[in-house]
DNA sequence: TTCGTCTTACGAAAATATTCGTAGTAGATA
DNA sequence: TATCTACTACGAATATTTTCGTAAGACGAA
């Protein structure tokens, strides 16, 4: 199984995700740009040490600075959690999660139009 | 702002929200039937003393054994969770997490059909 | 009444996650 | 070369979450 991300792990994921591949420093900074708050440089070191450990990033450490890139995936992260959520809090229900985000995030018609098509799309396929 | 249940908060809560109400006992036995290891009687009434402290439950205290209901909705919490989810992982599209959703869960024909019919109505309401 | 059982309250250990200080060093620059 | 800056490694402090042991009291049964 797949090591799951803490919080703070996700979010230089997602920074990973975005960007390819960065720095500790390049992550640093980004980070402390999506809090309120600075974070420590040597924090984002640390967190990323701890990640590459465990497996969830790669690094090039042939320079001495070292270049990071993620190594677990933003699909098969993101299945894992949706997975994880709709056994623990919808009752397994895929359509009761999916509905509920359509009526709490409150979707522009373009949006629904967009999920109908994928539906037909699903559909056809079976 | 709501309070944030942790994850074994959360636990409680799902027995909470299914059975109206429940006493530490009871609470404490569906834990141990949803787990592969059983879980110590005080350690459950820990935490549900501190999510009365938190305001996640309310407590009836007139009986010895108090009865314990959940304070925040399962709707308010699914909410939170799910926004939560949709600006931290999926770049704030719901669209997105629907899809991904669907994909990942292997949805069968008739959960597709009922999620269609949902849309349509969201359309309509407009 | 006396004892055994169940309950709550409380404190603290254990586990996990987050934060940062310090030391050592490579490389750039004066 | 001497110094300054940026980087990694590492240990440890702090914060948070989860776990449970122990004490004290209520209640029922012998």
């Amino acid at each position: 199984m797949e090591v799951k991300p803490t919080e703070s792990e996700l979010e230089i994921l997602q920074v990973l995700w975005k960007k390819k591949a960065g720095t500790v420093r390049e992550v640093n900074e980004q980070l402390s740009k999506n809090r309120e708050s600075e974070i420590g440089y040597t924090t984002t070191l640390k967190l990323m040490q701890i990640m590459f450990e465990k497996g969830l990033v790669a690094r090039d450490s042939s320079a001495r600075t070292h270049v990071y890139t993620a190594k677990v995936t933003e699909e098969s992260t993101r299945s894992n959690i949706i997975e994880k959520l709709i056994s623990n809090v919808f009752n397994g229900s895929a359509s009761q999660l999916v509905m509920h985000a359509i009526r709490s995030n409150k979707s522009s018609k373009e949006e629904i139009e967009l999920i109908k098509k994928y539906l037909d799309q699903q559909v056809k396929n079976d």
